[in-house]
RNA sequence: GCCCAGGUGGUGAAACCGGUAGACACGCAGGACUUAAAAUCCUGUGACCGAUGAGGUCGUGCGGGUUCAAGUCCCGCCCUGGGUACCA
């Protein structure tokens, strides 16, 4: 056998490991662990591309690395299985999502077997699972089931159970209670909780839960029938599907996640995970610190009331109450000169004056009817409307005017701003629009050109603050506003709570029911909650839910919720499930949880920065904080790999010049250049007034008519296989088609005498990097690179492609260098085509090979530089058969090494050393660097810093012997000439450079 | 606009602490073996000058700087990709 004959070898090997199991995670709680995991997929109908296995490889290499090494790992895989496109199939074809879900799985799993990844398939869950979902709904009345102590911690804060509240509330109401709740939260006295209905004490609970319900204004999609969470909308259209999608107010299962954000922020601190991550989650948490103030209204003179008491009542208490506003510049107070607040803000109407009420309504009704797209269009320029009252400056008693303008988001601080023109970009646009006065409040502030925010700028004009930079301000504002209680210190996130609704049918049922007296919890030993049977996955007429079309769908006659999780709530956990997968009475036991504790290494995709990475990070604190699991934080180490791109080839459409209508009909002449600038005619068919043409080809008079991509199998070096294009697209298209290559054309119906045959027309089509997507007909299938070079040359392909965190297009040719590799090694090993390996002792040259090639295996394995380590082997391999070496000393601990990276050739040659188990049983070689050594090193000799030639010198030699060695040395004379060195720079091990 | 990555041959890339720029591979060109092809092996391959030699000049997005020495450090800009946006 002279050849490896992967195909063979790679299935038998497939089946060797799975039958001896030596995938299956160790037991033994002696051995260190290591727990290696990739990003739950979502097993799509369109299975996976090249681009997908990138990081599942380098985890593999990972996992194997280690338990060569001796650690117990942990190397799972499942699918986060509940999602949009198998409902959007079920609603089209009418199979249950199930179904599909189920076939998607299998197809998965194949592709992904055929690749010989070590994971240990018997832990693999599926979210979609009952027995899985059980424990989602169990997480999720944890949370129903638990609030948020502020004060717990030393402040840091803790979930607690809500029993714990009820008790406090017994004691002494909302008295000394810091808890997570809304602002407007009521306050109450433990006899006024004592005379509450039950209804009322649901109510005031719902203000702590940490899974709560809440209307909430929502990005309702009609076309989809459910909500859809910020992070699934982009540019005012759903992420999938691109449908239109609007603002609405909606009753919500909502997630506290807003509780956590100081902990979600500063955790981020100690997380072995890219900057760029950490800051996109930074970014998205968004802590403001700065101060609330409270402006006084001024009196309205109430002369022209027609309204009844009791409203008048109503509105002159909210009339009287003071604006709250939030800033993070207080110490610009003195620069006030108006207060805004957002169209949406509740005060609005109560703080307009009456002969102002028609404008303001107007303005906020103009407000709601603009789309979030029209809205971030306009983005610059400036609206908004006064509502003819004024508020009073806390500190100076100045007088300044209320506006309201959609500058001012109600979803941020407090909905409402103050206006410093002076130092603020967007106030300075706004007071130039509506010529309010502009108040300079620190120094170097042209009013006339815009507003100043230098913090280390000096006050003016500010009082007792002049003179003092905004970060000595700044406490010394907060000090005084907390002294006359106007207002105090505080921090801002831009987090918001997490909406947890979904108004789908694929998805774990909410397992809450709604009683007389408000929602009331599934009891924990009738999970799961099943997903019920319906007839259609559409929303009812009604506009609810599709659960809504459940035959009975109801708990204890009570109705159940009809709205389902979202997709990331069985995600944000599954990590844990993977420790003790098959536990039926807890979601997993403590034992392995603590065994095993955080993802040692986690893999995966950048695009989950601010969705998943986050929820699942906020799951864990919480998990952590009701005693669940002991640690807070998921994941230790996240790396992200580049995706991988496809090279699209797209071909040219043009409409031909126009033919004289005296022209001979038969044939007519096209001129033009073609890729080179070389002058070229065709004589084609007149009967074609379109034509494709390849890469480069100019015609005279034609016109570009688009371009259309053609499928990657169809093109080699951007060659066009013209006859299996023909084949495909003459099926297709009747019309027929004219395409003009570099040596001629081609036509869908010969008919014309000069036509070419389609095998010798060279066309070319134009290559693209882009995203690797079936519309743009660039998707290579992993299947068919294993069917044709084996899933070795896969997995070492993709890790030589480059560094894994960055994009890079795949190149289906560059993969012959890495085939051409590994049967290199087999042929070392089998020396006139029989498996043969030299017993003797190897020769010095021959144990530096392998042991600068361990060497670096090792260091580059460490920081994931797989590609490096491949290109070390080719190194490697390349010397050892200059050298002529098969010895079996230096191929076995080479085997070893290689096994991470491909499994399946190395173990071929290590069961033909006649070794008794497996190479992944074997233990990683060690690298020595006493083998590498050298007594000389090749100097590198400089002129001025320029490299002109290489002298061997001995490397234990001092600077002070290199130099004289240097300066003796004959080619150094010639070098110098007449000339004397100003100096000699002299670095032992590196480099000797002469300066002149 | 702001934040984060990145920009090196025809292509993917390497250079890990400031020390020989382009390792390894693809592609291309030439050669050996073969009736031929495939496979394999050998040689060359950044650009320019020089004779195809010896040798030299230039060269890591652009312009400056620090240094004996800069792809690497500093300052200013340009471009590409990702994130984000009246966030007070």
């Amino acid at each position: 056998m002279s050849e490896y004959l992967f195909a063979q070898e790679e299935q038998r090997w497939q089946a060797y490991w799975e039958e001896k199991g030596i995938y299956r995670t160790p037991d033994d709680p002696n051995l260190p662990t290591y727990y290696v995991l990739d990003m739950f997929p979502y097993p799509s109908g369109a299975g996976l591309h090249v681009g997908h296995p990138l990081g599942y490889i380098a985890s593999d290499i990972m996992a194997r690395y280690h338990r060569m090494r001796g650690y117990a790992v942990l190397h799972p895989m499942g699918f986060d299985a509940f999602g949009l496109p198998a409902e959007q199939y079920a609603i089209q074809t009418g199979q249950h999502p199930a179904h599909t879900t189920a076939d998607n799985i299998k197809k998965y799993t194949e592709q992904l077997r055929k690749i010989g990844f070590s994971y240990d398939w018997s832990r693999s869950v599926t979210t979609s699972d009952p027995s899985y979902y059980r424990w989602t709904q169990w997480i999720f009345l944890e949370l129903f089931n638990s609030w948020y102590d502020r004060d717990a911690h030393n402040g840091v804060g803790r979930a607690r159970p809500i029993h714990e509240l009820i008790r406090h509330f017994e004691m002494r109401g909302t008295y000394e209670l810091h808890a997570a709740c809304a602002d407007d939260t009521p306050v109450f006295t433990a006899d006024e909780w004592k005379l509450y209905t039950e209804a009322e004490r649901s109510e005031q609970l719902m203000h702590y839960r940490l899974a709560y319900l809440a209307e909430a204004q929502v990005n309702w999609c009609p076309a989809l029938g459910t909500v859809l969470a910020n992070d699934e909308v982009k540019d005012g259209v759903s992420e999938r599907g691109g449908h239109p999608v609007e603002v609405r107010m909606m009753q919500q299962w909502m997630l506290r996640i807003t509780a956590y954000s100081a902990r979600l922020l500063d955790g981020l601190n100690d997380l072995n995970w890219s900057d760029a991550i950490k800051e996109q989650q930074r970014h998205w948490i968004g802590r403001s610190t700065g101060a609330r103030i409270r402006f006084k209204p001024e009196t309205l003179e109430t002369h022209h009331q027609t309204h009844t008491l009791e409203t008048h009542i109503t509105l002159s208490s909210t009339e009287e109450e003071p604006i709250e506003v939030f800033t993070t510049r207080p110490d610009t107070l003195f620069g006030v000169s108006f207060l805004v607040l957002a169209p949406e803000h509740p005060r609005v109407m109560a703080l307009t004056h009456p002969t102002r009420r028609r404008e303001v309504e107007r303005y906020v009704l103009q407000t709601q009817l603009r789309s979030e797209r029209e809205r971030m269009a306009e983005v610059k320029t400036v609206s908004g409307v006064p509502t003819g009252r004024h508020a009073v400056n806390p500190l100076n008693s100045a007088r300044i005017p209320i506006w309201i303008a959609d500058y001012v988001l109600a979803g941020y601080g407090v909905g409402a701003v103050m206006g410093v023109p002076g130092s603020d970009e967007r106030d300075w646009r706004f007071a130039q629009h509506f010529k309010l006065p502009i108040i300079p409040v620190v120094e170097g502030t042209n009013p006339e050109k815009g507003a100043e925010s230098q913090r280390s700028a000096r006050m003016i004009n500010s009082d007792f603050l002049d003179g003092h930079t905004a970060d000595e301000a700044i406490p010394l504002v907060i000090e005084r506003l907390e002294q006359l209680g106007h207002g105090e210190g505080t921090t801002q996130y831009r987090l918001r709570d997490a909406i947890f609704s979904r108004q789908r049918y694929w998805g774990e049922p909410v397992p809450i029911a709604f009683g007389d007296h408000g929602p009331v919890a599934v009891d924990t030993s009738d999970l799961p909650l099943l997903l019920p049977e319906v007839d259609k996955y559409l929303p009812t007429e009604e506009g609810e839910p599709p659960l809504a079309r459940a035959k009975d769908w109801s708990y204890h006659r009570m109705p159940l919720e009809t709205t389902t999780m979202p997709g990331w709530a069985g995600s944000s956990w599954y990590f844990l499930r993977y420790t003790d997968p098959h536990n039926t009475k807890e979601f997993a036991s403590r034992i392995h949880t603590d065994r095993w504790k955080q993802v040692d290494l986690y893999m995966g995709g950048a695009e989950h920065a601010t969705g998943h990475l986050l929820y699942a990070r906020f799951w864990t604190q919480f998990l952590y904080d009701r005693g669940h699991i002991g640690f807070n934080e998921p994941f230790r180490c996240l790396v992200n790999q580049g995706m991988i791109q496809g090279v699209s080839a797209y071909m040219q459409r043009v409409r031909l010049p126009g033919i004289k209508p005296d022209e001979n009909h038969q044939t007519r002449v096209l001129k033009g250049f073609n890729k080179n600038g070389a002058p070229l005619r065709w004589e084609c068919p007149s009967t074609y007034t379109n034509a494709w043409l390849s890469a480069g080809i100019q015609i005279e008079g034609a016109e570009p008519s688009g371009r259309v991509s053609v499928d990657v199998s169809l093109v080699e070096q951007n060659r066009l296989n013209c006859t299996e294009w023909k084949a495909q697209e003459t099926g297709r298209d009747t019309q027929g088609w004219l395409m003009i290559g570099e040596n001629g054309h081609l036509t869908a119906q010969s008919q014309s005498h000069n036509e070419l045959h389609s095998d010798e027309l060279i066309f070319y089509t134009s290559p693209e990097v882009e995203k690797m997507s079936k519309s743009k007909r660039n998707v290579v299938n992993p299947d068919w690179v294993v069917k044709k070079y084996g899933a070795d040359t896969l997995r070492m392909y993709e890790m030589f492609l480059g560094p894994l965190e960055v994009s890079k297009p795949w190149d289906t040719q560059g993969i012959e260098g890495v085939f051409r590799f590994l049967q290199k090694l087999w042929r070392m090993c089998h020396p006139g085509g029989q498996f043969s390996l030299d017993q003797g002792e190897p020769t010095d040259q021959e144990w530096k090979s392998l042991h600068k090639l361990l060497l670096k295996i090792g260091s580059d394995i460490e920081r994931f530089s797989f590609n490096t380590s491949v290109s070390a082997f080719m190194i490697a391999v390349n010397e050892l058969q200059t050298m002529g070496c098969h010895k079996q000393a230096i191929i076995d601990p080479l085997v070893r090494a290689l096994a991470p990276f491909a499994p399946h050739l190395s173990e071929s040659l290590w069961q033909a050393m006649g070794k008794p188990e497996s190479v992944h049983l074997s233990a990683f070689p060690e690298g020595d660097p006493e083998r590498v050594r050298e007594d000389n090193y090749d100097y590198p000799i400089q002129e001025n810093g320029k490299m002109r030639f290489n002298l061997n010198l001995p490397r234990a030699a001092s600077a002070e012997e290199l130099q004289a060695l240097v300066m003796a040395n004959p080619r150094v004379h010639q070098l110098c000439g007449e000339r004397k060195p100003k100096r000699v720079v002299v670095v032992p091990g590196r480099i000797v450079n002469l300066v002149f």
